[in-house]
DNA sequence: ATTTGACTTAAAAACATTATAAGTCAAATA
DNA sequence: TATTTGACTTATAATGTTTTTAAGTCAAAT
């Protein structure tokens, strides 16, 4: 009815364009988040040194997703167990995220920055501690209080990657 | 009722020695964690080198960790805002760490292996990310599925501070 | 000093009722 | 033909009521 009333149209041409409501809110995510794919895959693909582009990646990523009302939806569904219904975008989502690390890494190594051998591994823990950390940053409103933090661990993050072997 | 029945004794046995439940639930969640904290308190007084004893620490405090149910149901308290209840058990524990893991890093600077300026900041990191963790390790019980990242977490750590300044 | 068990009281579970939001569709419109 | 409408049904959630269970009390007993 809301949606309905928000573009002056009947609530029964919503339907006629979506399944249901779960399909046009996965619409609405999967446009949010490609908002947010768009300017991360800018500052990957940026002319900067790797560990520039991996210090912008990471505070620009979490900067971006604190606005994302409809990505902190999903970390809801996730926590309480209703994932199905957004499966599909995270995943889509996380897997996008894992490629630009692994592209960020083996950039760092080409320019002889990283030394490290497993780079899926490194890739792992990023994406554990990044996941992880959005729960209370996102769900729990402490972004604010977390961010002069965010950047020392960005540099703890850059600087363990240059000293990984 | 279920607690007096273990015990083989009335209920009202019970308000003869506490309170009321939460204070009792508060008595059994500080002995769970008193004897945490008495087998951290001896890692970090080991004679091992500051490296292996943040890895210790680190490694030995989730694995504990995992197995205290009452200190999950304070994790839960706190995600559902029942903060209260349990408050002053978790801001003790939270200093004990932070005070185990500034002495760790001390100890560090003194043996010449790690090289930084602000200790507290490296703190503050640190314990952001170990609590962060917490939530799906042990509300979601992803303790198992993290367990292998867990040790290249610990040395991507111990890393970053050899090379920190 | 400690323990009991019947007792009161507060909270939660179960159920029925009501209200709201989700979804359908024949007919209208463009 | 593609799109839109609005009255309609149906599923879900909110509300209120009753019942059950668990928390807490206390005079009396050990």
């Amino acid at each position: 009815d809301e949606i309905a009333k928000h573009i002056h149209k009947a609530k029964g041409v919503l339907y006629y364009y979506f399944k249901n409501k779960e399909e046009l809110f996965n619409e609405v995510l999967k446009h949010e988040l490609g908002l947010i794919k768009e300017k991360l895959l800018k500052i990957v693909h940026s002319n900067n040194d790797a560990s520039i582009v991996i210090k912008d990646y990471i505070l620009t990523r979490f900067k971006l997703l604190n606005k994302a009302v409809n990505y902190h939806e999903t970390l809801k569904a996730d926590f309480f167990e209703k994932y199905h219904f957004v499966k599909d975008v995270r995943v889509d989502f996380n897997n996008f995220e894992r490629a630009q690390l692994f592209i960020i890494i083996e950039k760092g190594k080409n320019e002889g920055y990283i030394n490290i051998k497993n780079i899926n591994s490194i890739v792992d823990i990023a994406m554990m501690i990044m996941t992880s950390i959005e729960i209370p940053l996102f769900l729990q409103d402490k972004y604010d209080e977390y961010k002069s933090s965010m950047n020392e661990l960005v540099f703890m993050i850059t600087n363990s990657l240059r000293s990984l072997k």
